[in-house]
DNA sequence: GTCTATACATCGATAGAC
DNA sequence: GTCTATCGATGTATAGAC
């Protein structure tokens, strides 16, 4: 059980990360400051370091959140008994979720902060949702550890570019079934799924 | 023709871009400071106002400067007429590009800097590396406005992951051929290459 | 064209009163 | 637990002497 004094710091943080993902997202992951972020919660600056121990700590506490959010989202799909529906599904997930959020998806997905690492804790939640995408793909028969990095490496093309781009539009990620297609017909091992056309070789 | 003194202070502006590189190296693109750059090539921070209107100036000096680095790479390239050969040798010179400075891989294809946006005069650079992409997917029959956009997705994806994961290895860039054969052989509209399988349809 | 000096802002972090 | 006050560092940019 845990005490009302813990609990309630506890509803603090939250308070005080979901401020900083609504700063972040204003400014940047990079332009968050801690004077900014104590103002938006009513406190000023040094209090912060009631909660967080120095700067990283709260990115470390936004990695680990965001990452739950994800998580969130990618645990409570009900995925198709096809496996390479399942896969679509899953990759789409990832996909719009990563575009919802500019700065969330650079805290997450890229290393936007000189300095910063994730905790072994909150990184973790990260490896748990890769982990979900590298089951889908070997369900699909993609099991190959090449093809497995190659294929996320590409979904992570689709959603930079998008992102870079045109960040509100799906010129690249309209394609992204369009390409698990193409990828699955080619790299399966076990075609699970029926497979329209033929598939290519590895040499 | 330029008079002596004009060519001086090109010669100037070029060793402080220099300098600015490998200082971006050490540090990071954002670790730049102005401070720092002055020092190493001899100087104090408000002389080189003299050669920049502001910081701003510099960084686009300094895009310019990476994507005639990267232009004069891919002129020297002596392509085979073979049209997927030509391709995986151009996609290949871009990527070994990408990877062998992080820094200047950043300024030319992310946007790390707050606020800063290429001058169109320095985009333009930018815009023919990339229009020679199109052309050799052209070439080798990619005709599709949303396949060109894919492809060159895709090898931003392997670009991003192998930089992102393993700088100095070939992790995901070593798959760069098996993926373009993938890519040309379910999309290639001519097949002007010889193909070893049948092909995938668009639907 | 280069310098010194400085204005002016921002930031993270700490000390210590309450 | 929150505050005021402040340290110390860093950063861009400008003024004005030489």
């Amino acid at each position: 059980m845990i005490g009302k004094v813990a609990q309630r710091r506890e509803t603090k943080v939250a308070t005080i990360v979901a401020a900083a993902w609504d700063l972040a997202r204003a400014n940047g992951i990079g332009g968050l400051s801690l004077h900014s972020l104590a103002r938006a919660v009513g406190m000023r600056q040094p209090s912060l370091y009631e909660y967080f121990d120095s700067k990283h700590a709260l990115y470390d506490e936004m990695f680990a959140d965001g990452n739950r959010q994800l998580l969130a989202r990618l645990d409570a799909l009900t995925l198709s008994p096809d496996p390479r529906a399942a896969l679509k599904t899953y990759m789409r997930t990832f996909v719009d979720f990563a575009l919802e959020d500019p700065a969330r998806c650079a805290l997450l997905f890229q290393r936007p902060i000189p300095g910063f690492e994730p905790s072994a804790e909150s990184y973790a939640y990260a490896a748990r949702a890769l982990d979900g995408a590298v089951d889908r793909l070997h369900a699909a028969g993609i099991e190959d550890p090449s093809d497995v990095d190659c294929c996320i490496a590409l979904v992570g093309g689709l959603i930079e570019a998008q992102m870079s781009n045109e960040p509100n539009g799906d010129r690249w990620t309209r394609h992204l079934d369009r390409l698990i297609d193409m990828y699955v017909d080619n790299f399966s091992k076990s075609q699970l799924s029926p497979a329209k056309s033929s598939r290519r070789k590895r040499q």
